[in-house]
DNA sequence: ACTTAATATATCGGCCTGATACTATTGGAA
DNA sequence: TTCCAATAGTATCAGGCCGATATATTAAGT
């Protein structure tokens, strides 16, 4: 999904600022499966205004600077309405975590002990984050997907703790890989 | 992780042609947490060969396109393992399914059905397709990898499953939302 | 007193995606 | 048999997006 549908998408819930789209995406329900910079939610704004789809109105602050509120139009609604019809995407996985340990042969045992027991930890976080999200008064769309995100992290929880010695030292591959290497030359 | 440290993680693991490396994060273990495509595979090779972490051989194929196979080099392999010593950044999971869940106020309850149940589907194919990974010799950390993509997969599929009929007609609160934006006016 | 976090908008280099171009073979459907 | 889709390959490009950075003020913690 583009930064251009996710703004519309947020606007159609209610009147937003550009900073307000940032903290929902980086921590409200939208924090589990989407992402946006600055760099991306500001010219989309702009561009989205100059297109008729939002409208802007400045609310000058005295002790804050100032901000830009927008709102969605009628326009905006139907182009967004004609964005969600279309069939979703298929999710996308990104973890670096992931990847270091497939290609961390090199890495020793402990430091890979140290890097699962971090990532235990911060799924701890997020599902704690997400829970406290469920207290507030949400719609049937939001609880669904904040316990679809609760769920998935929980599984990945789950199996990190249950499989954390599995690259306990001895029956790592990398060392037999290196003998083997070594007896090649 | 960027494309660049990608490619030097796959090539550690044996050699292989941009082509290949596409299949690899398209379709291999690497298929569940990440993905790469030409545009920055090739561009990501030809840079990494000019700084000398990787080699290039050119295998011309009769009744084929000629192959570039690439590999990693001693410096490349140097460079991989001062990369993979930073932390890994968090996990990002990217959902047009569960935005457009959020964002459906306007949509029909049998179309929200028909979104949850082809996302059903497609967990089940995903699920199916890491599984037949697992029946070939692979490392610990390949094993490892792959089971936990087949546990985060099962619990998506589980929690869809378990509550697809979480948006029934009736007690939707778009209707609600619109009353009241209309009594607003 | 100092530094971090929060509020707020905005730009920019550079990485990356998705589409497209080009060529040639194999296997299955019509 | 003829045609289409898939497979095998390398490669480029417009446009989208991230991460860093700039700017400015205030509140709160150390």
């Amino acid at each position: 999904m583009d930064v251009r549908t996710l703004c519309l998408g947020i606007l159609s819930l209610g009147d937003a600022t550009g900073y307000e789209i940032k903290k929902m995406v980086a921590e409200g329900s939208f924090s589990f499966f989407s992402e946006a910079s600055y760099g991306s939610i500001y010219p989309a704004l702009t561009k989205l205004t100059d297109e008729g789809l939002v409208t802007c109105r400045a609310l000058v602050q005295e002790k804050r600077p100032d901000k830009k509120v927008y709102s969605l139009t009628p326009a905006g609604r139907e182009e967004l309405t004609r964005l969600l019809a279309r069939d979703p995407g298929p999710d996308r996985n990104r973890s670096e975590f992931l990847a270091a340990l497939l290609f961390a042969e090199a890495v020793s045992p402990q430091r890979v002990q140290e890097l699962i027991d971090d990532r235990i930890d911060q799924h701890r976080s997020k599902i704690a984050a997400l829970e406290t999200l469920l207290d507030e008064d949400m719609s049937t769309a939001s609880r669904f997907v904040v316990e679809y995100g609760i769920a998935v992290q929980r599984a990945a929880l789950d199996y990190l703790s249950e499989h954390r010695n599995a690259f306990g030292a001895g029956n790592e591959p990398a060392k037999r890989l290196e003998t083997s290497r070594q007896a090649a030359l």
